[in-house]
DNA sequence: TTAAGAAAGTGATTTCGGTCACACGTCCAT
DNA sequence: ATGGACGTGTGACCGAAATCACTTTCTTAA
């Protein structure tokens, strides 16, 4: 294995784009790489969230359980998404969220600080804005496919929107972003 | 009516605290104030959507409707929020949501070009990217409670993180956020 | 190659919440 | 004061989707 492999490129990254050569060298190492295995958990819950993290290859799954270990999930992140429990991101605390793998995954971890610091020093805000704004637009479509509550329309959308993950999700863990149960997703995508 | 009620001071909008003196100067005049009465429309649906909106006093509602003009509720407003229909505002195209007052309401709305271009000149893409993690961490609440779809568990989230609000909204509009029936939002405070 | 487990399909039954219909009260404007 | 618009409460009914129970198909690892 190369030393060219283990570090940080600066295409790895879009944030990279608008930064110039010297700034890029300033800021690569606080980007720390990790990799994880189908199944494991990026973050646990109740663990200290320590880092945002950008999804360099792979796919994971943001998912809530409620009392009875029933679980929901709040949102799928692939290539090139930054994903984290980010309540307790900001605020330094536990986390009630976990964020799992569904394929191997490779991550660009950037800690709180960090995170922070550069937002300032070379004003790396635009570039979150931005992911921020089109994450609100997703959201507020979600929200707007969940308070019409028809199945049929919402596993529509999603098959509209995201394609290319469908193939990558399994059914019984679609119908827990789509919020509805396992044999009703069954039954919508034969009767069409 | 004095001169003083018609120009818009320094403490009116959060977003002017981190501005000094001379800049707030600069960009004051790029805030048109406008009064809305109670039922009027601040963005009307196909309307081509010029600004955001920074809300003054008064409660709007932002809200979508499907084929047979039903109405479903996006998110409220209130006092200190940025509101407008934001995939039609940054693209600068026509709406397909409507903004409602909900009560008579006083705002201060910001072209997109000069939304872009404070952004740049004056690095208040961190003052906007904080409002937008806040919204991204409200609507992931919002999904949750969605995605659980117990009647009862949502309306008691609303009671919770906006007890005031309650007062200021009809049951036959929280419904409409809740994605729940008039009726079964009724029979549910009751009960409890 | 086969055994074990995960994922997916399907029928039967139940239930929660939507829809429909109507009554009641309050607030204005005539 | 009267009529109308609006917001709200409530009963009866019905249907879509959850749940339960079981089978079948697909993976994966020994």
């Amino acid at each position: 294995m190369q030393d060219a492999d283990l570090s940080i490129k600066k295409d790895d990254i879009d944030l990279f784009a608008s930064l110039s050569d010297s700034e890029f060298l300033e800021v690569k190492d606080l980007f720390h790489y990790k990799k994880y295995k189908k199944g494991a958990f990026i973050i646990a819950e109740n663990d200290l969230v320590k880092h945002v993290y950008f999804i360099r290859s792979g796919l994971v799954k943001l998912s809530c359980f409620d009392d009875d270990h029933k679980e929901f999930i709040l949102s799928f992140a692939h290539e090139n998404w930054w994903e984290t429990d980010f309540p307790a991101f900001y605020n330094q605390t536990k986390s009630t969220l976990t964020l799992q793998c569904l394929e191997d995954t490779e991550t660009y971890g950037l800690s709180f600080d960090d995170y922070t610091a550069i937002l300032d020093k070379h004003s790396l805000s635009k570039y979150f804005l931005e992911k921020s704004i089109k994450g609100h637009i997703a959201n507020q479509n979600r929200i707007l496919s969940l308070l019409k509550h028809k199945p049929k329309e919402q596993y529509e959308q999603f098959l509209q929107l995201y394609p290319s993950l469908l193939q990558r999700i399994p059914k019984s863990v679609l119908c827990l972003y789509l919020g509805i149960s396992r044999e009703t997703l069954s039954r919508l995508y034969k009767t069409r």
